[in-house]
DNA sequence: CATGAATGAGCCTTCATTCAT
DNA sequence: AATGAATGAAGGCTCATTCAT
């Protein structure tokens, strides 16, 4: 199943550099493997050979976070108001996307470069259009909005946010209120109250 | 008035230069100004002579769109209708946007490089201010949302436009549905039928 | 005898441009042709056709401090005492050379642009001869000592003054101290007192 | 000890830029990272891997000369005569500023670029403190005179030796004599025989 | 005479990627 | 596996000088 064991050592390798990546992209530095690599007091080599190119590493340090998400999304498949479901569902991903540079570059690529991202977007897609497709039967949402629409919007109410807020400690915030304002109107003629 | 009144081939050679960056821009192939040299037959020196960095370039480039744009504001400000007035102006910014690459870095940009350009962002806020007050005096849109949101959220608009659609061809159509979708939102309790 | 006697608005220009450049050397700038017409709010042409290289307008900087300096060596030969009219003259000599930045490289150039500057350099260079071989005629110089060697010493010291202070303030002092001390040498087995 | 031991084909590279540069300095062609590489047939990345700024790369091509002058100095030292000790540490001081262009830049810049020429410096500066305080307190030097003095007045002569040779042949022997005329005025009333 | 637009060689620097050790 | 030196294309920018207007 698992492609290679990997050696101990090797692992503890991916480990360092996945997380000096995840520190980088969390100070908003530009992911350069070469950088890394120094950061991580490791050859530029072994950085490529775990990560041949920067595309894989973001995955790499996305994954955690789309595989949180993905749990989220899982659980609002057991809450029973379906519009509750997918409203929470928004709400974790927007402020993932806010929180997270690793997500939205990940998120708009066309293609994947891990499977396990392809995984996990896919999974994400699927669990989109299932809690789309609850609210939609009950009549909760416009019949016209797709769950790619979802993807994409949610991208869109995060980039909003950013461009907003110079100040990352209203982002959050920010992301909120904007998707709430989207949701009154994806509730469409059945307003929420 | 007018700063220099620049000879005649220099205004050509300047023209050629924004006419080569818009296609640049259009074709989505990023500006450089040794690029846009090398493409209009002229001397590196005579672009930098003309526009000192990429940002004054770009932002000659998007000067017409926002003109438009400032036009189709004092438009709406004719309109009777406060809603129809805003909605109309926020429509011809999606599509600008979303048909304009120009058009976001500008926007977003926090600093301007001419100040033309700061004019024009500052004519067109003042804009979307009047045209909300309006809606907001007339009770169709929910207090809380500012002018500054309006901005946000129609870049967030555009964004999401383009991370939906691979095809240019669709991106206005998509654009106006995500917009429609919003503005049922921001209109709030007073559903618009 | 003058070349061409210069149309009056042509004179107002040529001194306007060495009046920039006065003050660009004096600030220690570098002078660049385009510079300073654009300071002087000319063409560079109009600056080109007056100097037509940078060593030319830096002579034409030079000349009243060459000329200055002249004057001060006829002064010089008017003092009876041989030793302190060349001693006078050399403390001159220095004093111009660290207060003003045009002077040395001038000084330096195996070849002048300006016939003026020649004249002045010849001027400078039998004043200095004259005053040389007059202390040594009377046993108060060492006798290897040309003329050329004190130019090319004078040159030393101010270079020595300013290696040693950052602070132009100190400049003239620690060339007088410099230079009396090397004095001390060229008066060499005859001691001043 | 060593920062890093360095790979034997590194060095070798290492080694061979330094003696290019030195080539380089020697002909007074100033030193640009992108023509070394040139002309030592390396890429200019590998350039600018061992010597990041075109000053580290000058001080690297200088050290060899500052140990040197070093070493004279600590040999001085050694010297029962402490007029003369003071004297001979001169006279190579100047001869090596006159014989190797890479050594008035260093030593007159005000930051360096590698700390082993600051080692060096300071190194320099420290024996010649030595000296003169040995020579002044023989009553052998004026009083007023520093180690800072003697390091700028050295910087002096070789100056002033090349602003009246241009013949490089004669350089050694000009600023010889130069040297000889200023230490008869620092030995001041205490004439030397 | 004056103007100032145009030129373009030339220098600097970065960085993704390869490959010998 | 790991290392990190080497590569060199690519892009950025300046400035001395010319010449059409």
């Amino acid at each position: 199943m698992t492609p290679t064991p990997l050696r101990k050592d090797a692992a503890r390798n991916r480990e360092r550099i996945v997380a000096i990546a995840r520190a980088l992209v969390d100070e908003g530095t530009p992911l350069q493997l070469n950088d890394v690599a120094r950061r991580a007091g490791l050859g530029v080599g072994t950085v490529y050979r775990h990560f041949p190119t920067a595309e894989t590493l973001l995955e790499a340090v996305a994954t955690p976070c789309l595989e949180a998400l993905t749990a989220h999304g899982e659980q609002a498949l057991t809450e029973p108001d379906p519009w509750r479901a997918l409203e929470t569902f928004l709400y974790r991903t927007v402020e993932a996307q806010v929180t997270d540079a690793s997500l939205s570059p990940v998120t708009v690529a066309p293609t994947d470069a891990l499977p396990r991202t392809t995984e996990l977007k896919e999974a994400l897609r699927s669990l989109g259009t299932t809690l789309l497709d609850r609210a939609r039967a009950a009549g909760l949402v416009r019949p016209e909005v797709s769950a790619a629409d979802l993807t994409s919007l949610m991208c869109g109410i995060a980039y909003a946010a950013q461009v907003h807020s110079r100040d990352p400690g209203d982002l959050v915030a920010t992301a909120h209120r904007y998707l709430s304002t989207l949701l009154e109107g994806l509730n469409g003629k059945a307003p929420k109250a």
